[in-house]
DNA sequence: GTGAAAGCGCTAACAA
DNA sequence: TTGTTAGCGCTTTCAC
């Protein structure tokens, strides 16, 4: 008894077309040199016989294959989501299958995801989380990544990483300049910082636009209460409830995220402080739902679905002699969450 | 001249540790049958040369991938990345790599995902989409996925499918119709709808729950307005303005997600109507930051994070006889976006 | 324009 | 316990 094929080769193709097996997967692929009436109706055939190409075994013949990795913190987050819908809208336009990791903002555990990748062949890998400010944390991902694009890989990441790869880069301390700025224009003068690990770069790029702006306002950084906690709703709450008991005097809080300014206002209502009468709260990045918080929120808008794109997009051209940086606009958006002090 | 080797292979590190392949192939395996010193030995050397196995050749060989594919709608959207995040998160704890594509509620790009996901050879493929109340829809996706797991391949769906497979499904009735009951026990008697497309059966569901409530409380479900837009904020955010025109003597609206909840408030605010003072909002999900809106939001919980995680699980797992159906638990999340109507 | 055949890098019988 | 070898399903020279 014969053992019974379960799926169907591409040679089950060609002997039902009546080519041979190479013709089969030049009609196919797309090849040329292939008469157009054959390539045709091999392709009839394999659609009638609901054939599907084994990428496996293509990529291990050709050595390419047609997919890309996305390394996020955390999927669940909207800033890392909305990265992802753009890595996943040019993934589909190319025909590109995306491969999502989280590395869950562990150094060692983006190192892992990248090795998966690597040994998944993906023919790009794009990071989208920050980079860390210490660079001998990514050494070891530095060097497998310049292993992999030895091999033909790409990689591309999102924000200021020492990678030494493309990089589509926001520019976080022009915004936190800018956001710091409006609200020193708006008369405060007691100011405090929610902020998540300095570690990383993103970060600790946005907390120096924010003290350039106290600088040019002659105002002593060193003095300004910087909260740090969890760069999470969670975060932004904890810090909140810590400026009500310790820093009174507070009239203006400058989140380094939106999710942190979402928890701020949130643990601001509760307390019955009222925003932005008694005190105001800015975010960065302007996630979706930024516009429609109550207040609604003063913020700088990060492109983060662009971002997503342009850097799949970079990961996919040909490689420069050296690492391309690809500035993102930032966009001060002021809503209702900024006002003047309270008299 | 020798083409030099650019990426390592099995052989080169068995010949660097003085062993066959097919040893060096059970130690980095982990298969039995090798003597504990040799393995070690063996694993050894291919970590001091950076050895990373090509995945490819790996499934090519062994007829198995280590890989899960999921479909989502949108990965911008919270709802689907909070069911992302459970399903990478039991991806990584079982060494699993996971592909993720949008189907952008288009049945037809959700087969062509699904066909990509299986030449893709990947293990098992979780569905999070909303399936589509109309049989003949899915009967191409059905009939691709019952081939697929005749070859072995395991499928889960999350919702309501007519796919004939494992299922991860939250009460949308129930849900539906507890929190139409409760802004029917708060005295509300003309209310507003605000939904998505009925053809997806998620939608179909709550709305079921919702007319069985009003059904109950004697009112004639006939004559409730149901507004249909696109099931997202900006969706919302028309429901709302249609609502302010035709339908002045609203007191309740019941958003069939939080999505759209979101955009009613947004919109009910710029046009200075007080909720829940003047009209209730109520939505359906309880995405993260439906506690932080102002007024919080109302809704029906879903555990979206496990739900991934469990459909992941159901799908790893060895196939029944019959499709499983595990249900979701859901539960109605009193919160600040609902009060008695206006005396 | 088409076909035969040699791999791609690995796993899994089967032998030793 | 270890090694030899035949594929896994496809692409791609190289002949014809």
């Amino acid at each position: 008894m014969e053992k019974a094929r379960t799926t169907l080769r591409l040679q089950d193709v060609a002997e039902q077309a009546g080519v041979s097996i190479a013709t089969a997967s030049r009609s196919l692929s797309g090849a040329t040199g292939v008469s157009p009436s054959v390539a045709e109706r091999v392709r009839e055939v394999a659609r009638q016989m609901g054939y599907v190409a084994n990428l496996h075994a293509r990529s291990l013949a050709a050595g390419t294959s047609r997919s890309v990795g996305l390394v996020v913190h955390e999927i669940g987050d909207p800033y890392f989501a909305e990265i992802a819908s753009g890595v996943l809208r040019v993934g589909a336009r190319e025909g590109l299958t995306v491969q999502i990791c989280h590395s869950g903002r562990d150094p060692e555990r983006e190192l892992d995801q990248i090795r998966m990748l690597v040994a998944n062949r993906v023919g790009a890998v794009v990071i989208a989380g920050s980079g860390f400010v210490d660079p001998a944390m990514q050494a070891a991902a530095r060097a497998d990544l310049q292993a992999y694009r030895r091999n033909g890989g790409r990689v591309a990441v999102i924000g200021r990483h020492h990678l030494g790869v493309d990089a589509v880069v926001p520019d976080n301390i022009k915004g936190g300049r800018a956001v710091a700025e409006h609200v020193l224009g708006l008369g405060h003068r007691s100011i405090a910082v929610a902020t998540g690990s300095r570690e990383l770069t993103t970060i600790a790029d946005r907390l120096t636009g924010v003290a350039e702006a106290f600088a040019a306002a002659g105002i002593d950084f060193d003095r300004v209460p910087i909260i740090e906690a969890a760069f999470t709703r969670d975060g932004g709450k904890a810090a909140a409830e810590e400026i009500l008991t310790r820093h009174r005097d507070v009239t203006a809080v400058l989140a380094m995220n939106d999710d942190m300014a979402i928890g701020i206002l949130s643990t601001l209502r509760s307390h019955g402080v009222s925003v932005p009468d008694q005190i105001s709260v800015s975010g960065f990045d302007d996630v979706a739902v930024a516009q429609d918080l109550s207040p609604s929120l003063t913020t700088v808008r990060l492109p983060m679905v662009e971002m997503g794109e342009s850097a799949l997009e970079l990961a996919l051209k040909e490689p420069a002699a050296r690492p391309r940086r690809q500035r993102a606009a930032h966009q001060l958006v002021v809503r209702g969450s900024t006002a003047p002090p309270p008299a």
